[in-house]
DNA sequence: GACCTCCTACGACGCTCGTCGTAGGGTTTT
DNA sequence: AAAACCCTACGACGAGCGTCGTAGGAGGTC
């Protein structure tokens, strides 16, 4: 029975969640300097996010001395896999087939450079899926 | 100067509008019956909607007789093309590269066929640059 | 010891979206 | 006309998120 944890459900959060997934484990104030200073965030925008991510068993807190160390408690792959299924199936919706050329469009107009990406990787998954 | 609008935020306003689509236009009443009810939700929730659209400038709304016609006032095209950027660059963030490879594994496990579709469009889309 | 600094805890606020409830005003039915 | 019905307008509420402000503790400095 696995521990079960809310997806960040926001960019903000989902931007300190990588950070530290980055940097495996840092302070509040670690990732107030590196993620919220750049963007304007006061302190305790950065602190309330964390505990939020706290809040969804997402991270783990260790207090050491006066303040709490960060550190993932959930592997970013596990993360990042439901997070593209949850965007994925709202954009597609009801009619995946024609939604995914304009899924396509979006990635084209994005950067035409990650279209190559796109198809080798369809390419290997698709090879891959006829051994299986 | 064209006229601005915001997209459908949600995914509720999001099939009240694909449906204004589907139908060229509609009373509350119509969207209720195709779209809430279905869904066990309230006419009023319906009309709300419709009205949070309107105020988007996302539809445009005719009085006949005592009761609203709504219809679409934007090309589908145009709000899909913006919500799927838009729900790409949240997804893809600030390292696209690696995040098409989750996307790809996203696409599959939402429907393995769609896998083909995504092929082939990928390479009617990059054959139709090299022209470009 | 008085003071300054840093950190967390807690609460607030605004905005969006889904979701209703209710009031008030026409329309239809009896 | 009275009762029943339908429609919109308006307001509410809760949850999620981004964003702060402030209180109060704990430790270092003069």
């Amino acid at each position: 029975m696995k521990d079960r944890f809310r997806l960040p459900g926001g960019d903000l959060e989902y931007a300190v969640l990588a950070k530290l997934w980055e940097l495996g484990s840092a302070s509040t104030r670690d990732i107030h300097r590196q993620v919220g200073e750049p963007q304007g965030l006061v302190y305790t925008t950065i602190a309330k996010v964390l505990d939020r991510l706290h809040a969804k068993r997402l991270v783990d807190r260790e207090r050491q001395g006066v303040s709490f160390v960060y550190r993932p408690r959930v592997d970013r792959d596990v993360v990042e896999r439901a997070r593209a299924r949850t965007f994925l199936s709202r954009l597609l919706g009801a009619t995946p087939r024609s939604a995914v050329a304009t899924l396509v469009d979006a990635v084209e107009s994005l950067d035409p450079k990650l279209l190559d990406d796109l198809a080798r990787i369809v390419a290997a998954r698709r090879r891959s899926r006829h051994g299986t």
